[in-house]
DNA sequence: GTCTATAGTATGATAGAC
DNA sequence: GTCTATCATACTATAGAC
């Protein structure tokens, strides 16, 4: 069982760092067994099929992340001081933190980046799925916050902040080499996300649109604060 | 020469829409050339190769689109009134009115969303190239009307915008079931437009960062705005 | 310019010995 | 649990007839 154990974290551990270099599709599990220096039927031995791999990659770092960020909101709640700017936190600074632990986070946080525009039914339901408790958690948090926004519109924009933030975790080229001609580190999370958070504060509290604002003044409020 | 075209045409249709439905890496030759009706070898004829192909169906959309929102820009300038929110929507404008085109133009958005984030050095570079006028054009106009932002913190707020926009195009399955849930049409563009300028508006001109702000008031100015 | 046929290679998955 | 060997299938690309 620990030779076992050890094979399957191996090949879990190449197998991240591959997806995340070349994409799901385009990494064969011949790619993976040979680097991991593993068998090729021990994939399927492990996991089933790479689909099973590909589940068992992502879910492996995603539990005690999310877990991670609500601990911190959690922790920001019992403080009695939530913020936008701490909330936003909250919920965007594990993943880009964990881009700095030195074994494979920042792998796994590109990886994860891509998931979200990924083309792949069963990845979308598993991450959908991975998330809920997350989201369930988090968007009361930001109601709270933000009460003068209607329901629907800050459904929107924090739909807009996960965009932002894959944006930034799937990481490509023009993201390091912004950072780095900034005279900023591109492996330092904290420089992004101390770009970030006043970003998305700024956008997560903008005025409504005109139209909109006119619709609610109208009496037309019930419509758009809907009824989730 | 007509014939020629036609099946050159009907490639290009058919590729756009498979590589916008599953990925660049996940549509075959096979698969294009049978559901197009042509056979097997005229990709390679008429395109060389398999990238030669994703490089013909990004740049045949992507020319006249780069070509309206510099005509928008130009309209603004010429106009006299040059706001933030006018210049957000010529940039994010026309992308994602596309989608609205009966003619494959919302699959191409979906794929141009994609290629943000796919993993093919070709595809970054030419990407990189396609956007180089519009970029040069943009980025004064954006200075322009956020005189305040340091140089370099506004290249950081341009790249979150393009991530939101990459996000949106991508259309994932999540972006729809918001649209449809609230009651909006997940089809039209306008619809998501009036959502995100507010937003991007506000995350655009939102306060520098406090360690920021209290830097360039220290007279570290001269780092922070760089001399790009 | 279009076709068939095929070379040459890679893939995911499994059977069966150890 | 690990291995080799292999099946069945897919792929890109090209040669050569028409």
């Amino acid at each position: 069982m620990s030779e076992a154990t050890d094979t399957k974290e191996r090949i879990l551990d190449t197998a991240e760092r591959l997806f995340a270099e070349r994409g799901l599709g385009q990494t064969s599990l011949r790619q993976i067994t040979s680097q991991a220096e593993v068998n090729l039927a021990a994939v399927n031995y492990h996991f089933g099929s790479k689909e099973g791999l590909i589940k068992a990659v992502l879910a492996r770092r995603l539990e005690p992340l999310n877990r991670e960020r609500i601990r911190r909101l959690d922790r920001l709640e019992r403080s009695g001081d939530l913020t936008l700017e701490g909330l936003i936190e909250a919920f965007i600074g594990p993943p880009l933190e964990l881009s700095r632990d030195g074994a494979g986070g920042g792998r796994f946080v590109r990886l994860m980046g891509r998931t979200y525009t990924e083309h792949a039914n069963f990845l979308h339901d598993h991450m959908r799925q991975a998330n809920e408790g997350l989201v369930s958690r988090f968007k009361p948090a930001f109601r709270e916050v933000l009460p003068e926004l209607p329901k629907g519109e800050l459904y929107w924009r924090l739909h807009f902040m996960v965009g932002v933030m894959s944006y930034v975790m799937a990481g490509n080229d023009m993201m390091q080499v912004l950072a780095a001609s900034r005279g900023a580190n591109p492996d330092d999370p904290q420089e992004i996300i101390r770009r970030m958070v006043p970003f998305l504060a700024g956008g997560l509290q903008a005025p409504l649109p005109p139209e909109l604002q006119q619709a609610l003044e109208e009496g037309a409020a019930e419509a758009a604060l809907g009824s989730d």
